[in-house]
DNA sequence: TCGATACTTAGATGATTGTCTAATTTAATG
DNA sequence: CATTAAATTAGACAATCATCTAAGTATCGA
């Protein structure tokens, strides 16, 4: 996973109303934009601007269903984030500014 | 953790010079302002803006030694966030409108 | 003490973002 | 077909944010 979409991913986690319908969605096999906007005072224009951020993120999938749309969470993305995020804490050799001490003009 | 937390250490992650600074102080025993500097066409001013962003979030700690000040990054604070959010985006029982079918004895 | 180096703070600015209302699309149904 | 319900889109607005320059603080070395 590049920074590019470790930083898309963080974004959509970087606000609190989508962290709750992140976690609604997440808490059920699935839900619909209806029964997110009285989760939070929220307009359904807003909960539907919401989902399309995760969409983007990878973190929920959506399907109509006639009248209703159907979000899931994608647990994939979840999981791939948190790894490229431990990958990419974790200590590396050979760089800042150790490197070798042999200087080349010698 | 909390979801104000979350919500702090995802914003901390969701820019594309914190993630670079963030890997670089990372993978390093720790990194000064300046080194940061060079890593990425940016003033000393951001850089030290985007420190204190890390360090609220907790994930870097940042200690001064005379002349220089020493960023080192806080790997328990990454595993709890990672930790969090798969918590966060766990399945659970008895909520939503899941309703159990009826197929327990049909 | 003076000047240089390292970093921080303050203030400004353009860009992004979260939210709303209003209008539009999509689909079920009388 | 007309109406109603569900959701998206468009446009606006205030708030937040990333970055810069300029000025300030801290520390070292001469």
């Amino acid at each position: 996973m590049d920074h590019a979409l470790i930083e898309r991913i963080s974004k959509a986690l970087a606000d609190k109303t989508r962290l709750l319908v992140f976690e609604a969605i997440s808490s059920c096999e699935s839900m619909n934009c209806g029964e997110l906007v009285s989760l939070r005072g929220v307009t359904p224009a807003t909960i539907s601007h919401h989902l399309k951020i995760l969409a983007d993120a990878g973190l929920i999938e959506s399907k109509r269903k006639g009248q209703f749309v159907y979000n899931k969470s994608n647990p994939k993305t979840l999981s791939a984030y948190t790894r490229a995020l431990t990958s990419l804490a974790k200590r590396k050799k050979n760089r800042c500014g150790v490197v070798k001490k042999n200087t080349a003009d010698d």
